[in-house]
DNA sequence: GAGATTACTTGTATAATGCAAGTAATATTT
DNA sequence: AAATATTACTTGCATTATACAAGTAATCTC
């Protein structure tokens, strides 16, 4: 279990941000929330990459605990919980589309839609706007 | 050993770019190179977070199978190797940025010098140009 | 009340990391 | 020219994280 609320191995800024969402499973989770309409363990277990079950548990512990996304009760089934992203979450939007459009230009199967792509490129602050507002993919 | 060259863990895009880059180290040698002016093996070792020797030695492997770092022999001392940025390598510039300045809207102890923040949100082409060009922190 | 959902936890094998020490090639010093 | 120092790694081993399978607790549906 990372997510060492104290340990902090620099202060650089890069090397802040790694140490919050820095690994290989943390920013997808973040993507199922800000990108994919997804809000519930269940749901992101379900994605494509096949997180196991107890690395979910524990990113979604850690998102939570660095005030990345936050936990509330399904108010119409008490069983589930409903994930969503808290402002600084949402902050993370401009680096997830630099992240889609690096791979966008480095990846020969990319598959990306060429609107979202020119989104991206020539209307960013819209396209973040809209995706605060909840825009899916 | 990661960087295991055919493991895709889906054609997500932000998948793309973590199975590349999705570690709590591989950016800081990306920083160390874009933006600190660190060229050699002592160097990266040297920076403030402690990477260890095996863990850059691979993650410098990873790397430059990625595609994203070239390693060339110095001229001037032969037992040396010098590494620098592809073009791919150089195309990462935009997310790093993007994570600077989340750090500096996040991190209360930040630090960042003003003039470069203000020039990542007000200027970002011309400093993203001036990186490529060597620029150094 | 029995079975299904939902969100986890636990156990265990495998893999990655951190740390200390060692090696090989080239350069410098004596 | 021999001895020492640099530089870029590799190796071995203990610790930590991950993957996979199975189990549990609370709530809901029938």
């Amino acid at each position: 279990m990372p997510c060492d609320e104290k340990k902090r191995r620099s202060l650089c800024p890069v090397t802040f941000a790694l140490d919050q969402v820095g690994d290989k499973w943390s920013l997808l989770v973040v993507r199922d929330l800000m990108l994919l309409g997804k809000k519930t363990y269940g749901e992101f277990l379900e994605s494509a990459e096949g997180i196991a079950t107890n690395v979910l548990a524990n990113r979604l512990k850690c998102l939570e605990a660095g005030g990345i996304i936050e936990k509330a009760r399904d108010p119409e089934n008490k069983r589930r919980y409903l994930y969503s992203l808290t402002e600084k979450g949402f902050d993370l939007t401009p680096i997830l589309l630099e992240m889609i459009r690096w791979s966008a230009h480095h990846d020969s199967d990319a598959g990306i839609p060429k609107d979202f792509l020119d989104m991206i490129e020539n209307d960013r602050e819209r396209l973040i706007a809209k995706v605060r507002a909840g825009m899916t993919l």
